[in-house]
Order: structure tokens, then C-alpha cells, then sequence
DNA sequence: TTGCTCCTCACGTCACGTGAGGTGGC
DNA sequence: TTGCTCCTCACGTCACGTGAGGTGGC
């Protein structure tokens, strides 16, 4: 992970870790080992056909058993990873980019973010939010007009 | 949409028109009658393939002169107004409908929507602001925790 | 046999982007 | 002939939705 003349606090400090907090576990899943397609998209309220394209994609590899499906705990840190990633607005082609970056890191269920995309990242959802506000202001003073003219009539 | 008995000024209190304000017409356009799409994608800030892609979606129908496509000042108001109830957040799909319960009313380069539609519509931009904002919170936060630890290096 | 869960194609949707290859008038 | 603007396919992108048709174990 890091080069034997780079100070380690500089390399660590640039990081932001995506996936860290526990805040966003939705169920403990108690001892299970596996769970079902059916079991994980309930849990995160997705679609069978969202994990299958995840995993068409690179992001997942379910073990199989005949032909099904079989997901892990790490399949599901991994699921709860990507959704994440998704709410901070990424592409899954980017999404899939910082796991093969981080694959075989052993730095757990996380995706490492440098300081400076995480600006830039927050400079596009920025953006988006602006144009967002901009449109929901003027439909809301278009309501208000008309409701004004409603209570005139 | 109401009864025969219903007395005409409730008939338009409920309806809220999109494109009446002339306050984003982007160029006074002088005195030209007809646009080349090349002009217009220009002046708004769109490309050649966006204005076909209208077209191919019936909501645009320029002139043809040989196979070059000219455009009235007509059709460029058509434009304003798909361009603005886009920023509304309506899919193109919805826009061609309004055009079309619109179209031979004669009421010039604007859309009628019924107070419940644009309220609806408000609904829609306001989840879509929540999600964008909390995700965009989440990554100020890493952000500002990753700088925080950068300090304190 | 019915019912449930799982599966694999494979086309559809949304709003275009992006070449490829051809045309017309200066 | 070169250069510019216009054109029409037609496939690619993004993140899935939506059947169609088949399988396996109770």
C-alpha cells in the first residue's frame, strides 16, 4: 500500500474512506453465512435483475451452486459498498474502478477516495443540486400564482 | 377534465402555464424569420443531435427545404419551451403530451398544467433534492473529516 | 400437477453521443 | 480539389425494467 520512503501519515491523510461507518447496516443478518438473491435485494430493497447487472458488470461474484446463486457476507459488505457509493453519486464503471483499485488491499469493506475527487465529486453533486433548486423554484412560484389567481377568482 | 356546470374562471384558475415569461429568451433574434439548426442549437446551448432527437420524437417539425432543415420563429419558441419544461424535470415523453393537448389551441408558446400536475411535479423535485442533498452532505462530511486529519498531521 | 424460486437470453427505455459515409454550394 | 455545413443511418452509453421460456425441489 505505500512506498518505503513516503511518510505515512501524507499517504493516509489524501484518503477518504467510503463504507466506513456501520451507520448504514440495515439488518445485523445474525449468524447467517450465505443469503439468497431474494434475501439481499429484500434487505437493500433493490431487484433481483439490479444485483445480477452489478455483478454483469464486474462489482459482484456470487459463488454458485448449480446455477444459483450464493452470497457471502463479503458479496453483502460488498452490495451495502456499491449503494453507497451510488447515494454519493458514482457510476457504477467508477464504482467498479475503486474495488479493482482496492481489491486484495484487505482494507475491508471500503473504497478509497482521494481528497481531491471527493471536491471534485462534490463540486458535480453541487452543480446537479443548483440546477435541481433552480426548476423546483420556479415550479413552486408558478404553483403559488396559480393558487393565488384561484383564491381571486 | 370538468363538468359543463362548472363556471370558466375555476376552468383556468387550475391551470398553471409553463414558458409565458419572456425573461430566459436567450437573443431578441432581430428581425430573422427563419434559423438553421446550427444557429439555434447554438443560441441554446444544445447540439445538432439533441434538435433531430426532438424532431424524432414529434416534438419539433422544421421545414424542409431540399433536406436541409429550417426553422421558424415558431419552431425556436418551441424550443424555448422544451428546453424550459425540461429543466422542469419533465421527460420529453410527457412534453411531446402536453405539446399535443396543446397543439391548435392557439395559445401561443406555452403549456398548460393543471395546479395537481405541478404539484405532483414539485413532489417528484423535492425527493430528488432530498437524495442529492444527503448524499452530498455525506461527502462534505468525509471531506471535511480527511482535511480535519490533514491538520493534524 | 401446481406453485415457488431460481435461471438465461434479449429487447425496451431514456436522452442523447459518436462515428461512418454521403451531399451541396462556395 | 479543399473546406464547410448539412444530412441519414446505426451502434454505443447508462442503469436497469420487463417479459419469454426453462429448471429444480417441495
Amino acid at each position: 500500500m505505500q512506498t518505503c520512503e513516503q511518510p505515512s501519515f501524507l499517504l493516509n491523510a489524501d484518503i477518504v474512506w467510503v463504507g466506513e461507518d456501520a451507520s448504514d447496516r440495515s439488518q445485523p443478518a445474525g449468524n447467517k453465512v450465505t443469503f439468497t438473491i431474494t434475501e439481499l435485494a429484500a434487505e437493500f430493497g433493490v431487484t433481483l435483475r439490479a444485483l445480477r447487472f452489478y455483478e454483469s458488470k464486474g462489482l459482484l461474484a456470487p459463488i454458485r451452486i448449480d446455477r444459483m446463486r450464493l452470497y457471502t457476507r463479503t458479496d453483502r459488505e460488498r452490495i451495502a459498498l456499491i449503494l453507497k457509493a451510488k447515494r454519493l453519486g458514482f457510476t457504477l464503471t467508477e464504482i467498479g474502478q475503486m474495488i479493482e483499485a482496492q481489491d486484495g488491499r484487505a482494507d475491508g469493506p471500503s473504497l478509497r477516495l482521494s481528497r481531491e475527487r471527493c471536491a471534485d465529486q462534490i463540486g458535480v453533486l453541487e452543480r446537479q443540486l443548483q440546477d435541481l433548486e433552480t426548476g423546483l423554484a420556479e415550479l413552486k412560484r408558478m404553483h403559488a400564482t396559480v393558487s393565488q389567481s384561484a383564491v381571486e377568482a
